[in-house]
DNA sequence: GTCAAATAATGACTTAGGTCATTTTGGTGG
DNA sequence: CCACCAAAATGACCTAAGTCATTATTTGAC
């Protein structure tokens, strides 16, 4: 079949130089029409392969969300939230080695979340990614806890949102502060000596 | 001062055209050039009071989060857990009423978060208000915790923004999940008996 | 009231994303 | 080798956001 072969080809100029492009001038100042003057193709060929200029940012950041399966296989030593912070830790090293692509498709990932409410797409692959631990912690006894996995996981992402959200983009702040709320979930946050009030 | 006058007048205007449009044909559907027609405007005008079409959405969020103080000051009884809560109850019941209008603001919302880093806008007045809320709380004696009210105000919100983009939008999950993580993050995630090891 | 400076409104124009009818190419059967 | 079909490439075209030089309005000073 030359034919998929082709398609494939294409699809891989597209993303080569569109990540090119993007990382000379930034994601807003890259047109489609230059992409595909680098390609040598037409600009309507762009569209057969995506649909919008946006979802090759989703594509991107889909090929490097396929790495986590990597990241959760090789990585089963210490404890669950070590773990845990150890995927948080790999997925940043890559982040920041693109920063300059991966920020606006981190936009691109959240709109897409919002609009499939978290059904599919990079963000559920995520949490799939951390229930997966969860529950191979559990089987090991290495973890227990009265909710299920799946909830658990849900703060977990909550988190790492929040912190990629709100917080200046410098690997060593982003982990300090993801270590502290996993701290703060694992126990908890009320003091021992609390009594709530009515 | 008849110019400023004028000024809040031509905003207000253009907001209420606005919204009446976004709500008749969903905000994609609505042209900056329609809009302008309804107002009785030329088209350049909108631009000298919103830079950018989506502009118009923060705006409408903003003025939205300004209750954030009401709701906050009405509500001063129950747990601290249960004033968190209320928080988010009135502001999806306000959010449920302009669904169609607030799911793009809340986009918006977001995408200038990720671009002050959190900074600025409407997550961090949301941040604010709980912090205000947890500080009250403490001076009463009614929450204590080991981990300082700005990081707890924290994970609440990453809470909070998890529930709204990985959730279907019907206000019942959304407050049962809310209700439920806020619970999980209160007491930790760790059962008594677990020994984590490594 | 008049004039000049500051501010606001205007709409023709530019730009870039996205569409689609048409053309070209790869694949298959005779 | 040709004929034919399905799939992919093409680029003229359309639409809508956003710009900006020009025009109109408000204001304050005299």
């Amino acid at each position: 079949m030359l034919r998929e072969a082709n398609k494939k080809k294409t699809k891989e100029l597209i993303m080569k130089n569109a990540i090119q492009l993007f990382k000379q001038k930034g994601y807003q100042n890259v047109t489609v029409a230059e992409i595909t003057t680098a390609c040598g193709i037409a600009k309507g060929t762009f569209f057969n392969y995506f649909q919008k200029k946006e979802h090759i940012l989703l594509y991107l950041a889909d090929s490097y969300m396929e790495l986590l399966h990597k990241i959760v296989q090789r990585n089963q030593v210490g404890t669950m939230k070590e773990q845990v912070l150890h995927i948080f830790r790999e997925l940043f090293s890559i982040y920041f080695k693109q920063i300059d692509i991966l920020h606006p498709a981190f936009e691109e990932t959240i709109k897409s979340a919002i609009r499939s409410n978290g059904a599919s797409g990079n963000i559920s692959k995520l949490r799939e990614a951390i229930c997966y631990v969860l529950e191979q912690g559990m089987e090991k006894k290495a973890f227990r806890s009265k909710w299920k996995v799946a909830e658990c996981a849900d703060v977990i992402v909550g988190i790492f949102l929040n912190v990629l959200i709100c917080t200046p983009l410098e690997e060593e702040k982003l982990m300090k502060k993801l270590a502290q709320q996993l701290e703060m979930v694992w126990g908890g946050f009320i003091h021992e000596s609390t009594k709530e009030i009515s």
